[in-house]
RNA sequence: GAGGAUGUAGCUCAGUUGGUUAGAGCGCAAGUUUGUGGCACUUGAGGUCGUGGGUUCGAUUCCCAUCAUUCUCCCCA
């Protein structure tokens, strides 16, 4: 016999975390409905050659890819075989890897199905990932993303409608939280006003930890990565502005940062009328890795909770491009489905009712009375209430640690003089109130 | 990829300065006379103390290795 287990970095959900995370997937869901998005769904697997070279190196290493069937070693690169050469063995024993993100397989799925789509397309995805992180906090291999993106316009009440849906969907899954908005392109322009546009990368990896180490900690692990002095003064500056119009004078030189601050101007015009019900924040040190981002770029974190960011996204002008389709601007956001179940549990904001399913459970005495129960669960089951009958009569005492177990909040007892009377005798678990009645007149009071 | 922590009953954990029958709580099963639960009481089942090796008269305890999980860094949701 083994002691079975999972995969590092996998969980099961029990029925009630379940119950849990279907709470979550629907509340978002609803959201992303509500402002025109429509269902996409992509297989778990992806030709290795879609994913490949999306994500940076990093995110290379970091796919989970399929060994290929049958005598794969047969097929092996030979060379790269005996030379114990990991990585250009790839290719040759795996063609296929687990999806790493939403963003991809759906840029794929464009690209396939371009005759067919109305641009621009809106779509949403809920679906889960892998990763083959080390896991810890917050960090899992398999992990749920709920993606919403468009495809097909440049118009940034995109990134504005992007926002209200965080908004909106955190404030329904009361999550305060704050949502950062940044912009690669004025990014971009830093590394040009202090001269290291050939570096934008290292800057941008050393910046977006200013959280984390501080201004001295960024400027040092700047100067590791060989950036100049006078730059990092130039940067030190920058950091420490709160608001995009900082910045202008910084731009005179540079057209790209000059249009990132033009883009999130627009974006905050968009959303000055409206209300929010978070704080929507300019944010110079938010970076973001993926590779892709070329314009406004999104990030959310959980107020006064320690947690990783909740959900991000951003445009991406060309994502489509390396797929043979170019010059199809896309933008899009996602969520982090189990990062939001841990911040919700710890802020222990998950709505009480989630728990109760069935409405009622029948209890008999014997087989004839258990028999008769049989039907009146079917009555109840009919008009649509969640019920259930304890599968052996007798006993009660069983029978009623069931329910109290499984938070059945009435029982149904049928007795033989019920029987009789076409009645069962009802009880309410929390009250302690108990009364005869017919199944029809238990169905009208649990429809209330 | 680098570093730290932890592996004892189904679960959460005690414990043994190395000594013969390894404990608790919760959970589970049965019962406290068989039409009324959540409480209480009684009884019971359940562990090769992660795995392999070493030291020792003797190891669950000390040492080494290994595997697993978890946390931090890198990076990310």
């Amino acid at each position: 016999m083994q002691k079975p287990g999972l995969p590092e970095g996998t969980r099961d959900f029990g029925p009630e975390q379940a119950r849990k995370r279907a709470y979550i997937f629907d509340t978002i869901r609803t959201v992303f409905v509500k402002f025109g998005f429509q269902p996409l769904e992509t297989p778990a697997m992806e030709n290795l050659s879609t994913l490949t070279g999306k994500y940076g190196d990093e995110g290379d290493q970091l796919l989970f890819k399929i060994l290929n069937n049958g005598d794969y070693l047969q097929k092996a690169d030979p060379a790269a075989l005996t030379a114990k050469d990991s990585a250009r063995l790839v290719s040759s024993i795996s063609k296929r890897g687990l999806r790493y993100d939403l963003t991809v397989p759906f840029a794929r799925f464009v690209v396939m199905n371009r005759h067919a789509l109305t641009f621009p397309f809106k779509r949403y995805q809920i679906q889960p990932v892998w990763r083959a992180d080390r896991p810890q906090k917050g960090r899992y291999r398999e992990f749920f993303q709920c993606d919403a993106d468009v495809i097909g316009s440049d118009s940034l009440m995109y990134e504005a409608e992007l926002v209200q849906i965080y908004d909106e969907a955190f404030a329904q899954l009361q999550i305060p939280v704050t949502i950062k908005l940044n912009n690669r392109k004025v990014l971009y322009g830093i590394a040009e006003a202090a001269g290291i546009a050939d570096r934008f990368s290292d800057m941008t990896v050393a910046i977006d930890k200013l959280d984390k180490i501080g201004p001295e900690g960024v400027r040092r692990e700047l100067a590791e990565r060989g950036i100049p002095d006078a730059a990092l003064n130039t940067i030190e500056k920058v950091l420490a502005i709160s608001s995009p119009d900082e910045l202008r004078a910084i731009f005179s030189t540079s057209e790209t940062g000059q249009a990132g601050l033009a883009e999130l101007d627009q974006v905050f015009g968009f959303l000055e009328k409206t209300s929010l019900k978070n704080e929507v924040k300019f944010d110079v040190t938010l970076a973001r890795g993926l590779s892709y981002y070329t314009g406004c770029i999104f990030e959310v974190a959980a107020n006064g909770v320690k947690m990783g960011s909740i959900g991000g996204g951003g445009r991406y002008a060309d994502l489509t491009g390396v797929f043979g389709m170019p010059g199809l601007s896309g933008v899009g956001i996602s969520f982090g489905a189990d990062r939001i179940y841990d911040v919700l549990d710890e802020l222990d904001r998950f709505p009480e009712t989630l728990s109760e399913t069935v409405r009622v459970l029948f209890m008999a005495f014997d087989e004839a009375t258990h028999k008769y129960a049989f039907e009146c669960v079917t009555k109840v089951r009919a008009a649509g209430i969640p019920a259930e009958l304890y599968p052996e009569p007798g006993k009660l005492k069983k029978q009623f640690d069931y329910a109290a177990k499984c938070n059945i909040p009435v029982v149904a007892l049928a007795g033989d003089a019920e029987m009789q009377a076409g009645q069962v005798a009802v009880k309410d678990q929390k009250t302690g109130e108990q009364k005869n009645m017919t199944v029809e007149a238990l169905i009208s009071q649990l429809s209330a």
